[in-house]
DNA sequence: GCCTATTGACCTACTGTTAAGTAATCAATT
DNA sequence: AATTGATTACTTAACAGTAGGTCAATAGGC
């Protein structure tokens, strides 16, 4: 009785899950980035957790419901440690490359979640791939308003911004399509790499 | 494979196809970027050419053969490009310019069919993607060599090619996500600053 | 009367989703 | 201690819609 009555808010905390709604989305997370969205079935999904198909409505009320969690706790992760790493008083060069480091790290880290995010967004209905784009843009935002303070501050080449700070991400976020966390290099040693070969460029 | 006077060199050479064909190709390309492949039916493709589904029948075998039709083109135009940069009796740093350049550009002229290139060809049959996948390697294996090259005259940064080519690509590769045929810049300028922004750095 | 291009009708498989029922658990009441 | 009622976590059955795909039939040009 001292612990029950709390749980009826609506409010979903994301650290303390229900067990079988996390294996739902665990398992949804890695057939979605195998398969794809549409190609992934609930019955794929149920048969993989040894269940049966409605079992899932009992957790969620539909199955974009599903992509949508997946893809929003991801933004949210992703965005927190950004703007971590921009609330420091380091100087521009330096928050670039951490920025760049920690954004690569946390899709490395959490593979097949951001791989879902950057593929099968599109998936979802206009009103929430809207509300993803959102948070998304306080993501560039971010590296975008770092890389004006270096430009002002003499740092960085002065280029567009936008197309700077898209085509640098890009490079980090890219890694997904072809890191093998079963290869030779730590996502620690590939986020490093990818920050100072773009930091200082590939000319020796 | 000689210069061709060919009227326009940025548009994918389709003269084996037949008008139909061609135009069944094109929207299925505008419609699996815009809905993704398994999204699209056969009756949103016919529709759009003022067709009924079953004639799409007469040209293609399935509806895969739509998919696998429009990604072999790609890789093929791409590949076709990027030796030919590679053929030159240019630097390493010249070459890899270059071929970030191409790459880029090659893209952002034909953004409709690369995008479905990169997001949907895993939708493949396994064999199929396996066949897309060689042709990728040669790919792959052009540019590494280039920077396998440069390393060795002491013109790049020695850190693993393998990685060093991954990053660069896919900083050209991600140009298709954000790139605005309606924005300030054209496709030329873009492929231009996106490499010399990867060749010399972000720092001023 | 043949070839090319196309259609309408149809089949089958499968999908997300809902409804209704059930076994187990647990709190409150008898 | 036994009964009840509610809640949790599912199951079985089935539905309505849609998808890719097939095929006989056909209109028009040569």
């Amino acid at each position: 009785m001292a612990t029950m009555s709390d749980t009826g808010a609506k409010k979903v905390d994301r650290r303390k899950r229900s067990g079988r709604k996390s294996q739902i989305i665990d398992v949804s997370t890695g057939l979605f980035r195998e398969k794809g969205y549409h190609a992934t079935s609930l019955d794929d999904i149920a048969d993989r957790i040894g269940f049966t198909k409605p079992a899932i409505y009992y957790y969620f009320k539909s199955k974009e419901d599903i992509l949508f969690a997946i893809v929003d706790e991801i933004v949210d992760s992703g965005l927190e440690r950004m703007q971590a790493v921009a609330a420091t008083d380091a100087s521009p060069t330096e928050k670039m490359h951490d920025l760049l480091v920690e954004n690569t790290k946390v899709i490395l880290e959490n593979l097949d979640a951001n791989s879902v995010f950057y593929n099968e967004r599109g998936l979802l209905s206009p009103e929430r791939e809207e509300a993803i784009r959102e948070r998304e843009r306080e993501y560039t935002r971010v590296a975008r308003q770092i890389y004006i303070d270096g430009v002002a501050a003499g740092e960085f080449t002065d280029v567009d911004p936008a197309l700077a700070t898209a085509t640098l991400l890009g490079a980090s976020i890219w890694a997904h399509r072809w890191f093998d966390p079963n290869g030779s290099l730590t996502t620690d040693e590939v986020a490093e790499q990818i920050a100072t070969l773009l930091l200082e460029g590939y000319r020796a």
